[in-house]
DNA sequence: ATAACGATTGAACAACTGTTCAATCGTTGG
DNA sequence: CCAACGATTGAACAGTTGTTCAATCGTTAT
């Protein structure tokens, strides 16, 4: 890491747009929450599982059944949605029943659509 | 790649459920083209950019300047962004120019920030 | 022309991510 | 108690991604 502050010459370019645009920057932990945030969306797997279970409950093998994926690749990656709180869980049996977490994600889900089908 | 069918016995632990959710499946296409869009947004620098720009055009050393970052790094990653055109960019004399590409996109990210906060 | 400067590009490297494989857990039923 | 089965876990591997560095482009001014 080097060379990060002396650009533009000595003086930056426009100083008066850098100050404006520093001062209304969100809050640096919210910008990465944010990202993470994304993260999570931007996996075609998870996605996929997600609108698998936009209107019923499954069980892991019958979504890996429905994406042509092994149990095991699912379960990693209902871990990582299970940790966002995007999806929730019950046990019943040897059997365990995921479903998204509250309507709220299916929001997002339905509007993400909506914005690529534009 | 392989065991990708035969799960839960021979016979699929709830084959109406699975029917069912695969039918109401969007094209899978859309799925990754959404994952896709998603990915952008999941990372922590391009997300910087964004907001950085979020009132005003700045050009690239001065979006260097503010987020600490090279001009290189910061240079790599416009073009990944204008590519998802979510940015465009005019040019003036050696400077270019960047700035959020329409409206649309503000909307996007106050959105998004907003479901952080909460 | 050529020097200066903002910006872009490509290759290389390190860090991260998703899937596989094998082992194990938790529950049920013989 | 033990076998069967759905689910979870950890290590390993391959593929992807972001940053750095050096070289180059495009424009301006001398």
């Amino acid at each position: 890491m080097k060379d990060l502050a002396p650009h533009c010459g000595e003086i930056k370019l426009h100083p008066d747009r850098i100050a404006h645009a520093g001062g209304q920057l969100p809050d640096e932990g919210d910008l990465f929450a944010l990202a993470d945030f994304y993260k999570i969306f931007g996996d075609s797997t998870r996605i996929r599982i997600l609108f698998v279970l936009y209107e019923t409950e499954l069980c892991v093998c019958d979504i890996a059944e429905l994406l042509g994926m092994t149990v095991s690749a699912i379960s990693h990656q209902l871990r990582v949605l299970k940790q966002a709180r995007l999806v929730k869980f019950r046990r019943v049996g040897k059997t365990v029943y995921y479903a998204l977490a509250d309507d709220h994600i299916h929001a997002i889900l339905s509007q993400g659509m909506d914005h690529i089908k534009e």
